[in-house]
DNA sequence: CCCCAGCTAATACTTTGGTAGTAGAGACCA
DNA sequence: TGGTCTCTACTACCAAAGTATTAGCTGGGG
C-alpha cells in the first residue's frame, strides 16, 4: 500500500505528558499527523465528530467518562474513524469489552515507540492491532467462553427516544413531532437532547443520517 | 480498489456464439474469469446456486424461461451474486422492470467489447452499469411517471450545491461548511436555500436524509 | 417505604437555520 | 453588446433548534 496521505489522528487521554510524547513521536513519522488532543471523553467525542480523523487513540482510564463509554458513543455515532485503545490495563475484561464494542485495536502504553507506530500503520491498513500480551489475554478469554451469543450493543435508547428519532429522520420539526405525539414541544426537545447525548451526536441532522443508515438497529 | 481476485462469472444465454465471444474476451482480461455457462434459465439458476459466482450475465430473451423470471428467482433466492442483464432489447418496459427486480446492470449486446469489460468492472465495484442508450431510456421512463413521486429529481443541482449537500448530509453546520469551503456563511445559506428549493424540501434534515438515500444519484 | 428511571413540562437564553431582497464579478453564448 | 447562469456576499428578520435548570408524576424494585 502506498501511504500517500498521512493518517489524521486524534488523541483522547487525560495525561498531558503522554500526549506530548505521542506528538514528538508523530513528528518523526511523516505518515502520521496528530490533528487534535482532548483530555476528557466528552471533549474527545466532540472533537472526533468535528475533525473526523482517520484514527482515534483512546485512553481507557479517564475520570468523568470511562474510555469504554467514549468508545461505544464513537462507534454508535456518525463517525467512521477507527478507534484504538491505548492504556496501561490489560485486564481481560477490558480487552474483551473494548473489542466487542468495536475497538480496532488495543495497545499497551509500555510498548516501544517504534512498535507503537508500526501498529498504528497496521490499523491504517485495516488490520486490528494488539499488543502481544493482549493477544494472549484475548486467546484465553476465547477459550474460556467457547461459543456464546454475540452482539450486545445495547444502545439504550428508550422507546420514546426511538420514536422521536424516527420522526426526526423523516424530517419533522420538534413542533410537528409534538403535535403528532400529543406532547409539548419542550418535551420533545428534552427527548432530542437525551438521544443526541446517548448517540454521541450534536445535531438532529446527524441523528437523522444515523437513523437512516442504522435503521433496524435501534 | 483491490483487484487482487478475478471476478467469477456465470453466463446464462441461449446463444452459443455469444458465449464463445465472451469467453475469448475474458481470456484477455486477467481480472475476469468465466466459471460456468448455461443455455437456459433453469439450468442457469442451478448453476448459480452451486457455483455462487460474483456476477451473473443474464440474457433477457430466452425460450422456455424468460430472463426476468430468472432474475427474480435469483434475487429472491439465497444467491448474493450480482446480476447484469445482457440483451439486445432496450424496450423501456424491460429496462424498468429489470432494475425494479433488482438487476445490478443492464447492458446491450451491441456494446464494444472494451466498453463491456469496463462496465463489468464497474459492477464489481458495486456500481450499477447501464449502456448509454439504456440510461436515456430510463430517464424518459422516470419523466413519464415522475408526477406522483414527490421527487422532482431533475437534478439541476450545480456543482457547488452538490458539494454543500454532501456536507449537510455529514451533519455539518452552515458555519463549518463555510469554513471548510473558505466562503462566507451567508453564501452557504444561499446555496442551501437553492438546493432545498430544487429538491422540493423544507429543511436540511430532509436534505440530509435524501442525500444518504440517493447518494450516487446527484 | 423510598429510590430510580422514564415521561412529562416549563422558563429563559444562545445559536443555528431559513427567507427575502439586493448586488457585484466572471463565464458563456447569441 | 446584452442576457443568463453561477458563485459570491451582505443585511435584516423570524423560526427552529439546542442548552440549562428545575420539577411534578408515574410504576417497579429493593
Amino acid at each position: 500500500m502506498n501511504a500517500t496521505v498521512a493518517q489524521r489522528i486524534v488523541i483522547i487521554d487525560d495525561h498531558p505528558l503522554l500526549r506530548k510524547g505521542l506528538q514528538q513521536l508523530a513528528e518523526l513519522s511523516p505518515d502520521i499527523e496528530i490533528i487534535g488532543e482532548a483530555d476528557s471523553g466528552p471533549e474527545g467525542i466532540a472533537m472526533v465528530n468535528e475533525l473526523k480523523p482517520d484514527l482515534v487513540l483512546l485512553d481507557l482510564n479517564m475520570p468523568e467518562m470511562n474510555g469504554l463509554e467514549v468508545l461505544t458513543q464513537l462507534k454508535s455515532g456518525a463517525s467512521t474513524s477507527r478507534v484504538v485503545m491505548l492504556t496501561v490495563s490489560n485486564a481481560e475484561e477490558d480487552v474483551v469489552t473494548a473489542l466487542r464494542s468495536g475497538a480496532d485495536g488495543y495497545l499497551l502504553k509500555d510498548m516501544k515507540p517504534t512498535q507503537l507506530m508500526q501498529k498504528l500503520r497496521e490499523v491504517a491498513e485495516g488490520r486490528v492491532a494488539l499488543s502481544p500480551n493482549v493477544a494472549e489475554c484475548l486467546a484465553r478469554a476465547m477459550q474460556a467462553e467457547g461459543a456464546r451469543d454475540t452482539a450486545p450493543s445495547t444502545l439504550d435508547l428508550t422507546d420514546r427516544e426511538c420514536e422521536i428519532l424516527i420522526h426526526i429522520s423523516e424530517g419533522e420539526s420538534n413542533k410537528v413531532i409534538a403535535r403528532t405525539l400529543s406532547i409539548a414541544e419542550s418535551t420533545v426537545k428534552v427527548h432530542v437532547k437525551h438521544l443526541l447525548k446517548k448517540l454521541g451526536l450534536k445535531t438532529r441532522v446527524e441523528a437523522a443520517v444515523w437513523a437512516v443508515t442504522h435503521k433496524d438497529q435501534f
